[in-house]
DNA sequence: TATCTTCATAACGATATGTTATATTGACTG
DNA sequence: CAGTCAATATAACATATCGTTATGAAGATA
């Protein structure tokens, strides 16, 4: 006995205020629509689903059984609405990112959360990669955004690039390095110290090359090797070694008094941290609402660089 | 956004099954059908519900959420189909049934539970009363059955009687009772003991008063009188008083040894144990499958008390 | 590249859903 | 116990859509 779920649906509204009338404006139906419904309901069960002839409608036993599985869809079909609607405005659904380690780490993973508070229903996959692996991921659908520093001749058709912050390296230590001590450090006290290197691949490591060339170094104390951002910070907490870094994650470490940035400047990457997007597959609109957060967090990012920086310099 | 049920219960069948054609064998569709659900839902919702170009169809968080709802509404809807199912054939349901105290006590209940072991789903609402009542309460539909003894000019119009035992009454009194060891106990030794009244209202009273009638007394020693059939039974067991009652119910107390009957012959009731129905209106197929198990169950109560009864005069 | 399976589309008849208008029926009141 | 009112059942009709078969397109497989 196969039983069309609208029906079931109808008699559950029915039932739950009462009256057919009533239950036809619960569903914004009019009055006889329900009302025939009702008799085909029970011509095709076979069994009465409410007591003839009396007015304030009771349902039989057999009705009020049938009639908690409407509510049951009912519940499924406001819930599948709200679902749809959800989604929609990006309160709901899936966002799937890759980005860089280092920035991941460091800064992303924040926003996640602070991402969430307002849009507690979308989930947030995660994957670490670099720029041609995620430029493959997206395009194969495996992830809906990356962030990541991309070279200025990276090239990267069918994709949509969003610069969000400007590419500055600086040399990393813990706060209590002897070099910080020094007014002006130059270069060769750099080679006095042991390195830690960037993770293989990244262009980090590329960076730390190109800065050893331009101070005419060709070989370094390269100590440790391999970690992830907190691998390295916790490294660096306990030995006077150095490294290589994003200005921004370091920023982004300031609160913890434990590593910060060596005073002298070294050459900018030619290189930005951005949000990269296919551009012609449909996005969710989650992910847009994704980005469009992680942009406005690294455009506040951006100005507490520049008040903190100020904020240095009067504080000379 | 309003979402067609069906359409959530074909997109379900669709990703569980991982294909349209599959998905639409399973629902006993043709794959254009669901094929052309597919296409609507998506366009109705405004986002993709299964990822393009893929074979192996892979639908969308969306589309996997959605269809999750789908299986609700789906276990919903196979749910009230078995419950109509089970409803036809008796499986389900509620039976209402009313009847004298002394015969529910002692065996219509443990015919309830009897039942239900082949019947789980039934629910049985038991209640008291006597005829006038049930009769009653049967016409204005607040049980489905009475069962109950009925004079044979009782009028029941518009009900149906079907006799399940002759009346019969006996002499209850405890096994250890001092006037079983007579070997012939007369009429006149019955008064000499304390008297327990069946329930005011009952037939079984109206058998007491016929019964001392036909002894010559007027008066009795009623010492206890308003309990239930377990009052009573607790009663006689303390006790050396006598009682009348239905033989059966006496009968159904043989295995715990407590009461039993005097071995003297009192009149018959012009009365029969019945079960009562009414004839218009319908009736859950629950509530026949009821009325016949009782059937068989006093079918086989008969026979017992045959076979016991030859098996005494063997024993003799 | 060729073939096969699966999905999408087209066309069409049948069903039943929703509407408004109207008749019936039960409940309430004097 | 009428008479009245409100709610439900029925009728008639337009239309949406559901399900069908036939056929085209596209991805997978060899």
């Amino acid at each position: 006995m196969k039983i069309d779920e609208r029906h079931l649906i109808q008699l559950a509204a029915v039932v739950k205020t009462g009256g057919v009338t009533e239950g036809a404006a619960l569903l914004g139906l009019a009055q006889p629509a329900v009302s025939r419904t009702l008799s085909l309901l029970e011509k095709r069960v076979g069994e009465p689903l409410f007591v003839k002839g009396r007015r304030p409608l009771q349902p039989t036993p057999l009705g009020l059984s049938l009639a908690e599985h409407g509510f049951a869809m009912l519940a499924a079909s406001r819930k599948a609405s709200d679902l749809v609607e959800s989604f929609r405005v990006g309160k709901s659904g899936v966002v799937r990112i890759g980005g860089t380690p280092f920035f991941m780490d460091a800064l992303i993973a924040r926003l996640c959360a602070e991402f969430q508070a307002s849009h507690p229903d979308v989930r947030i996959d995660q994957s670490y990669g670099y720029f041609p692996d995620l430029r493959a991921a997206l395009k194969a659908d495996q992830i809906d955004l990356a962030i990541c520093p991309i070279d200025i001749l990276d090239e990267g058709s069918g994709l949509e690039f969003q610069q969000i912050l400007p590419g500055r390296n600086v040399v990393a230590c813990r706060v209590t390095h002897p070099l910080l001590l020094k007014r002006r450090p130059q270069p060769s006290h750099l080679l006095d110290y042991p390195w830690v290197a960037p993770p293989p691949g990244s262009p980090l490591l590329a960076d730390l090359r190109a800065l050893l060339l331009s101070f005419g170094a060709t070989e370094i104390k390269i100590r440790y090797s391999g970690g992830s951002l907190m691998s390295v910070i916790n490294y660096l907490k306990s030995a006077d070694a150095l490294t290589i870094m994003p200005h921004s994650v370091v920023f982004a470490q300031r609160k913890e008094k434990t590593i910060t940035a060596l005073p002298v400047t070294i050459p900018h990457p030619e290189r930005a941290l951005a949000i990269l997007k296919r551009v012609d597959a449909p996005r969710a609109p989650a992910v847009d609402q994704f980005a469009d957060f992680v942009r406005l967090g690294f455009q506040e990012l951006r100005h507490l660089i520049k008040r903190h920086e100020e904020s240095v310099i009067w504080g000379l």
